[in-house]
DNA sequence: TACTCAAACGATAATGGTTCTCATTTGCAA
DNA sequence: TTGCAAATGAGAACCATTATCGTTTGAGTA
């Protein structure tokens, strides 16, 4: 399923380890696209693969350097990481489970690029977030 | 200048105690729109107005509540308050000084609402923010 | 104007997420 | 294999924020 890792991490630059290529396993899995630090550590200790806390913060912090995952504060105090798949998108984030959902809107992107533009500003990254509620009760989404 | 702020304390519920007066004075002195409690205690500090930490936190907490204040959680960890003046507004926030510029797109705000409903959402809030790179020397804003 | 008392305060301890430290382990090249 | 810099892991440290709790205060009442 996920044999070509150790190439990912050959290719940015990074030494191909064992928690590097757990840690980089499970965002490939595609189990979960959104984690934090916290649901990583956990979701390896429950399979036996004991990684540190630390070491997972410092290897999210060195992909997210490397370009293959992206960080994004949402409320709540804890960061979430994504893969980075190239294509650009923003989120809704269900208030009541913590579900989120993406989305990209063209005519959002050239809107910002053109007010920044307007204001001398270079736009170095950019993030919304909608935070709304499920109004369907397709909200089973624990968070 | 700002004499109406007992009354302002009065109109959301809130008995009018000194350091409460304190913290909302500094927001309608208009020095700075957008200040962290760490700011505002120092800010305090240094004009001889003894406030604990712990109230500015707690009285910027019931301000946000009572509908004074906004919160936004920029990066970088620390939440920042501005004024609540009724128009929802978006912000640039300069990732080299911190200034922070305010802006307000129809087009974006149009867009944002049609993609939460079809995606059958609710919309709570929602917080968008471009992080950027002033690019004229008009950068003398130390964070 | 003095009294009362719940509400508010302030110092400090506790918390939660994240980063740092440093002794031990490991990937990998010679 | 061996050597060693790089990486790891346990736990301490850090930082923003919240909770605790004894003291103070605002504002209605006598």
């Amino acid at each position: 399923m996920d044999k070509s890792q150790p190439e990912n991490l050959k290719n940015v630059g990074l030494k191909s380890t064992l928690p590097r290529l757990k840690i980089l396993g499970l965002f490939e899995s595609g189990q979960e696209r959104h984690m934090s630090a916290e649901d990583i550590y956990k979701q390896l200790l429950s399979t036996g693969d004991d990684v540190g806390l630390a070491t997972v913060y410092r290897v999210l912090t060195q992909f997210e350097q490397a370009g293959l995952l992206v960080r994004h504060n949402f409320e709540g105090g804890k960061s979430v990481f994504e893969l980075n798949q190239g294509k650009h998108h923003d989120h809704i984030v269900c208030m009541q489970c913590g579900h989120v959902e993406e989305f990209y809107d063209a005519a959002i992107e050239a809107r910002q690029k053109k007010i920044a533009a307007e204001r001398g500003f270079e736009i170095h990254e950019h993030s919304l977030s909608i935070y709304a509620d499920c109004v369907k009760p397709k909200c089973p989404h624990k968070r």
